[in-house]
DNA sequence: TTGTATGCGTTATCAC
DNA sequence: GTGATAACGCATACAA
């Protein structure tokens, strides 16, 4: 097959200069659509840079440039494989490049020390915003970055309270409102599947299941409890554990889209049928049988709404702090209208 | 709440220099851990640099350093929110970061104009590689880039035929294999649901299907085609249509996982169940009952092997232009075994 | 309307 | 071992 020959050379707004016999600041004019250039001399540079296939360098533009601005955001999700968070980065996509601006993403895989590995490549080069799904407990390394006039946004999580924009869920709501919905159809048997507790979002689903249960005046069974549970294998396994416990619980709470997955094909094995309900919604959530009651957040709109408040920030850094909650939303398919 | 004040001021290596008292030079030579620096000098540059927060300007050096490498690479895929390319992007990233790139991800929303505007911005950016899933026709204006210095390797889909490198999956002779399943199993009437053909996938699934009909001597009915069906809505309308015709398909063959999931809301509504095998694999396959067969291609893999492939030609211009195949697999679930 | 000189933050060259 | 100086490709200030 061919060879690939690399020639390696590319024109710069000298050579365009020199083939459209101009000075170089008159090319760089012409470029940025600067006015005082004359038509025939601005049409003489355009046609010389096309002769050239002269493409500008925007990586020594933002160099010179006063504000150093890269027109570059970076989104540090956990992992972009997951349907949650390529729909959060679809949503931040749109709106980032909306405004010119282009999107380096990288998943953290929920460890710290990847987490800042990737933040402090994607600070090299000197993004001018951040979106941080923040991992771990501690993002204060990133303060001088603020300082340093990089705009950062969190979401889906809080992080550096009150010395950064959030954008996240009504988690601890959700939850109630989750818990509840079968608590209403007369369960009293509910069993809990949730992710480590050092994730906020988990903290505060398992919160808003406990809230639930105290204000229905039940005590959660500790054997109900299943956490922890990082990946459908083991949210599967775990389910598997409590519909064969004795006695099982009658109805289920799985707090995010993997658990709820692991669920499902747990609960494929078990004869008798028992309600669910699951914290976030996933796309054959109606297509299953019974169709999966959810409490949905808008993932989609999450990412826009951080987008949002990245260009916002870097339009102004005096704005204050702000953080945005947005609601959930109970979808009733089914599972979770089973009677114990 | 608390403002941020932005100082915008960041210390460069010359600040590191005075705060070290030493030359520009020796803080270079700190940093890039280059041989032949006291290591009394070396250590009271460190110190001086982690005093003053010091953080390279990746930019800049690029700019400078001969091989003008950015360590950046551009994914442009159809829609960063289909699982499709989300597995297939972190594929990718894991691949490249594993080697020191960042990964900049755009969505083309299969539109020619969006994509060309998407890489002229990533290569304004002089990012060292391309993974494209190409939209449209022609991709011959990247031609140049090549020439250039720019690694490009097409994915999912072929382009510019031998003047880069491509890796794809076996369509025509994967959806051979899906619809030869349903013709085992005695069905004669076999639906066909397909994307634009102007989708290369689109077309040689769609090829492969008419192959399989005419092996067994089987004529495709035109009734039971629909062609240019590009999301869940038109596909779920299509086989409504299908089913409710007189006569009916005993069987349909879904080209992609967009088009599956539309079937399957459709199929939902039809009490006469009917075969079902699809192209692409997609997570709850083996959750809805019964489970979907499908033809699978290992996506994440179709990532890495791309990314893989860029980062060798970055490493060997010279290396001959390649074409992966990448095999697919029938994954019997019930649903595709049902009989007329 | 056009051009010259300078500098962004870093690496490269070559002298000491 | 260390440093002065040029240069990368472009934007900026200022001059003509």
């Amino acid at each position: 097959m061919a060879r690939l020959e690399g020639s390696r050379w590319r024109p710069t707004i000298k050579d365009v200069a020199a083939e459209a016999g101009v000075s170089l600041k008159t090319v760089s004019r012409v470029l940025n659509l600067e006015p005082g250039v004359a038509a025939a001399t601005s049409l003489k540079v355009k046609a010389a840079a096309e002769r050239l296939g002269f493409q500008r360098n925007e990586t020594a533009a933002q160099l010179r440039r006063l504000d150093q601005s890269s027109r570059l955001i970076g989104l540090v999700i956990e992992d972009l494989a997951n349907p949650f968070y390529s729909t959060l980065a679809r949503g931040v996509e749109n709106v980032v490049r909306g405004a010119g601006y282009l999107l380096m993403v990288a998943s953290s895989d929920e460890d710290p020390t990847v987490e800042r590995d990737v933040l402090r490549a994607l600070l090299t080069r000197r993004v001018d915003g951040l979106i941080i799904v923040p991992t771990g407990p501690d993002q204060s390394f990133l303060l001088p970055e603020i300082v340093g006039g990089t705009a950062i946004v969190f979401v889906d999580r809080p992080a550096l309270s009150g010395r950064a924009d959030v954008v996240m869920a009504a988690n601890a709501e959700g939850a109630v409102q989750g818990v509840t919905h079968l608590i209403d159809f007369g369960h009293r048997a509910i069993g809990y599947l949730g992710d480590d507790q050092v994730i906020a979002t988990a903290r505060d689903r398992y919160l808003g299941y406990c809230d639930a249960m105290a204000s229905a005046g039940l005590v959660p069974d500790e054997a109900f409890v299943r956490l922890g549970l990082h990946d459908t294998a083991a949210a599967e396994a775990a389910v598997n554990e409590l519909l064969e416990g004795e006695p099982a619980p009658t109805a289920l709470f799985t707090s995010n889209n993997r658990i709820t997955v692991g669920a499902l094909r747990a609960m494929r094995r078990h004869p008798t049928p028992v309600a669910l309900v699951g914290f976030d919604d996933f796309e054959l959530a109606d297509v299953v049988d019974p169709g999966i009651t959810v409490v949905a957040q808008d993932v989609g709109a999450m990412g826009r709404t951080a987008a949002e408040l990245l260009l916002s920030r870097l339009r102004s850094a005096e704005r204050p702090v702000t953080k945005v909650v947005l609601g959930t939303r109970l979808v009733v398919r089914g599972s979770g209208e089973r009677r114990p």
